[in-house]
DNA sequence: GTCAAAGTGTAGCCTGTGCTACAAATCGGA
DNA sequence: TCCGATTTGTAGCACAGGCTACACTTTGAC
């Protein structure tokens, strides 16, 4: 992250943001983890993201570095207040994201996997809009 | 791309198509400036995309790996058969989904940049649905 | 308490996407 | 025609995110 993101273009910055994306994604997962299970294991996350736990476990390096993320050698992930927070706000713009798919007669399966993917472009005003659509007396 | 992309889990389907979703938004592009000026060169790429020239560069590289792109030392960039469907595409459900935000009541400035990001992200069944609900009577 | 299974850490590899710096080619105008 | 500006190519660096292979801890069942 050589530029300072807030200078970036329009174009480099949608490039750029899958750090972001990336953190929101594993901040959510955890969020929703520890809920589930009480803690949340790297594992956990190698199963949750189909992915190897060796890419987990620098994945959470990255989120540690970034202060996300608390750890400790062989011991479970919890995320930190700015973890939390990122966690909350992801979580909030995913599920509106998935209701209003579903309100313009998405299938809830579909929504899913959609929503996990745009979630991450959807911009405050577009977020807005969902919302009031939402919020619209003749439903869908 | 060592799994063959179709045996791959929702996740890492998704943290895996960055790769097509750059080949898009170039074929996309150099659709856009062929028509505009006739031809399209490294350089007209490197100032859309706000990339450096060697990003460029190495992007066509890739696409010209792929069957996407045809061009020649110090020549243009042209796409193949298959990249032009691709841009085809690509600018079919990019406009799919900037029509659908604006008619949500999305600022269409806002809804531009958000639809580049989105338009990768949208399946078929997300799309129809979107084009279902742009052939309302209702309209907005 | 021991030992195997499960989980975690580390080394090392690949690819993609970004960069700067420098070299080579192309193109236009004087 | 030639020279400088523009464009393109290449070398080499960094980091993210993916992997396998192998080593080491933890944990649980016996």
């Amino acid at each position: 992250m050589s530029k300072s993101r807030k200078n970036m273009g329009r174009h480099s910055r949608i490039r750029s943001d899958h750090a972001t994306e990336v953190a929101e994604d594993y901040a959510e997962a955890i969020a929703e983890i520890v809920e589930l299970q009480g803690t949340c294991r790297a594992v956990d996350l190698a199963r949750h993201f189909e992915v190897s736990h060796v890419t987990v476990n620098r994945t959470i390096s990255r989120l540690v570095r970034d202060g996300l993320v608390k750890t400790e050698p062989y011991g479970p992930v919890a995320l930190t207040a700015g973890g939390k927070r990122l966690a909350q706000a992801a979580r909030g713009r995913h599920s509106v994201v998935f209701d209003f798919l579903v309100a313009i007669g998405v299938d809830p399966g579909i929504a899913k996997v959609d929503s996990e993917g745009i979630e991450h472009h959807v911009s405050g005003e577009t977020l807005e809009a969902m919302k009031a659509f939402l919020r619209r007396p003749e439903g869908r």
